[in-house]
DNA sequence: ATTATTTAGTTGACATGTGAATTGTTTACT
DNA sequence: AGTAAACAATTCACATGTCAACTAAATAAT
């Protein structure tokens, strides 16, 4: 258990290492990338979905990324309870420029393991977490 | 890596589930752990190097627990630097009634998994972490 | 001895997280 | 239509985390 948490810990503080000295933290590289993932606008709720956090806490994490000029908030047309995010020019240009060392970083953790050792973990991590989620 | 990180966070959540509702959280759980298996006052220091965080932060969490009663704070006599902390007879109390709890989610945690495949995840995330570490 | 350097702990500023309560909207029901 | 229930976001209050700067005390260097 603790060697999960303590693992955990360790791979953000890498990602976080590659990514603050950009000016964004991994929470906020993390809302990026699904927005640059869905081509279109997405609802805050959905974001939220996409992430581990709750929603609260996303309301947040938008308002900074709104301040840097790196998303565009827009009230739903359609559902006016929404509120649509999109990803701009500017918050593509910053991704595209840690794309490289964000996959590098990735790489670089799974490299050590083998095809199948990755297997085995990814396989051991479900049985943990089916096994939470059934208690 | 998502894998690690999910599962880090349900753990950490499930663990939550358990220590809250008795007024706690699992930083100060771990931080009145660590002062029951220390038969002697720790420095703040000492604490701040057997958990994963920063020692800024210990300070506040320290600084709840006080106010709840469950530590004890004392200038050090040799080094007066030093902020000596020790756990309360409360703190005991509180902790005796959350091992059992504590325990049980541990070992069912573990339990769905074979003694080979526990040592085999361990050894799994230790190679990732060395990986990490040797960057 | 005196000064410079370390060390322990804290404070301040900021980014995350979480639960509870709120505001507007939309949908369901009668 | 008209009200109740559900939903999307947000605000608030609080607990964590991190970094940088600061205070006080102890040590090292000259």
């Amino acid at each position: 258990m603790v060697g999960i948490l303590k693992t955990a810990d360790e791979l953000s503080r890498a990602f976080s290492a590659v990514v603050e000295p950009h000016g964004i933290t991994i929470q906020q590289f993390n809302v990026l990338r699904i927005l640059r993932g869905a081509s279109d606008p997405l609802p805050t709720m959905e974001i939220g979905a996409r992430m581990i956090e709750k929603t609260p806490g996303i309301t947040g994490l938008l308002d900074r990324l709104q301040r840097k000029g790196l998303i565009v908030r827009v009230r739903g047309q359609g559902d006016r309870r929404q509120v649509l995010c999109g990803i701009t020019e500017r918050g593509l240009d910053l991704l595209s420029r840690l794309d490289a060392p964000v996959a590098e970083l990735d790489e670089a953790c799974v490299q050590a393991l083998g095809t199948a050792q990755r297997r085995e973990l990814v396989g051991l991590l479900e049985t943990v977490r089916s096994t939470i989620a059934s208690r």
